[in-house]
DNA sequence: ACCTGAACACCGTTCAAGT
DNA sequence: ACCTGAACACCGTTCAAGT
């Protein structure tokens, strides 16, 4: 690659990381290529489309997963370390809204990191596993489950008018409540394991 | 209202509830102003805005959830009535793609249908109160958390390549688990009863 | 090879001109 | 009063022309 295109590149990175971290996926092309110095074209050269721009960053993010993930593996508390990286999944989608608008659209997509997602589901199997072994989590929860309750939980991060910031942190118990051994219900099949990738969606714009 | 105002008006919404329907919010405005026979600024002589248009079929919908509501009020057992409430508004959510749209997206506003709305909370405070004294609901469940918790659910129902396309009822009953009287955890604080409105937020359109 | 910015297709919204 | 469709602003994406 020639000199020019790797710095451009790692421009258009930089300044879309602090956009979309700020501001969400909404922020516009044109301003990415703006705030990176570089012309529209030169973007969609390096990333054919927007998507692939805003994996590029997720690729970045989901390093970050996986090390919360390996410390939830060593707490010997399978049940702490299990609720420990649900709440912490749940303030990085409230500091990083580029995360949060990623998961509620599920354009978390195989590529890069598809090795590394594999590798967090398996941190969870064996959270999960030794929680079921101690009689502390439902018999039935798996590992593929838990992208789909933090989306779900997720869904009721977000701020409004007059609503106190935190309102994840009350469904965030509730649903820890229905996770565990308890008084579990049948909840019928899980997902199958390669349930969690969606790319049929693409990204939502908010209109003006 | 001159007859041919009221004619157009008609068919605008006639077009628009089948067009969001079936296909979700994101049919353009131009779709629907011919399908329903007229220029694109009629419709905005009606409807000032997109969102005033979805607002004027939401308020037909919230009338079927008035009468749900009342049924699983009247249920003797008011768990039974809780969860057929929550299972009946998770179906329609996947019958209507226009109603899973408003409420993932919280376009459900204020207006004419406040009172409905208003109506609704109190049948649902009454179904968790009785549930409650019966011992069956957790003692800090509230009526605002419905709408929450659904919208939460619900993030988890749409169907993506090669899962099963009713998994959302996997994660009902885990949240329902969850909402039980047995093992429930301090929650906190529930939002406040007007919390449920937000007015800031627009439809998002899907990237082509 | 790579960069650039004008041009394009597609949205919601506005408005001058009609009846 | 109300209707109409061309025009506008704003998105993601493409591409002919430059270096």
């Amino acid at each position: 690659m020639r000199a020019d295109a790797a710095r451009n590149r790692t421009r258009l990175l930089k300044a879309a990381e602090a956009a979309f971290t700020e501001h969400g996926l909404d922020v516009g092309v044109a301003e990415i290529a703006r705030r990176a110095g570089v012309g529209q074209g030169t973007l969609f050269r390096h990333f054919p489309t927007k998507d692939d721009l805003i994996a590029a960053i997720m690729d970045q993010r989901i390093q970050e997963v996986l090390e919360v993930a390996r410390e939830a593996a060593q707490n010997p508390d399978p049940w702490a370390g299990l609720e420990r990286f649900f709440t912490w999944s749940l303030e990085a989608q409230t500091r990083d809204r580029a995360l949060k608008d990623a998961l509620a659209h599920r354009i978390i997509r195989e590529g890069a990191y598809e090795e590394v997602r594999r590798e967090i589901l398996e941190l969870l199997a064996t959270i999960i596993r030794r929680g079921q072994q101690a009689g502390v989590v439902r018999p039935d929860l798996t590992a593929q489950d838990v992208p789909f309750l933090l989306s779900a939980v997720g869904a009721s991060a977000d701020p409004f008018p007059g609503a106190p910031t935190g309102i994840w942190r009350r469904y965030l118990t509730m649903v820890l409540d229905g996770l565990r051994a308890g008084g579990a219900s049948d909840a019928g099949e899980p997902p199958p394991a390669e349930a969690v990738i969606d790319l049929s969606r693409r990204v939502a714009r908010t209109g003006s």
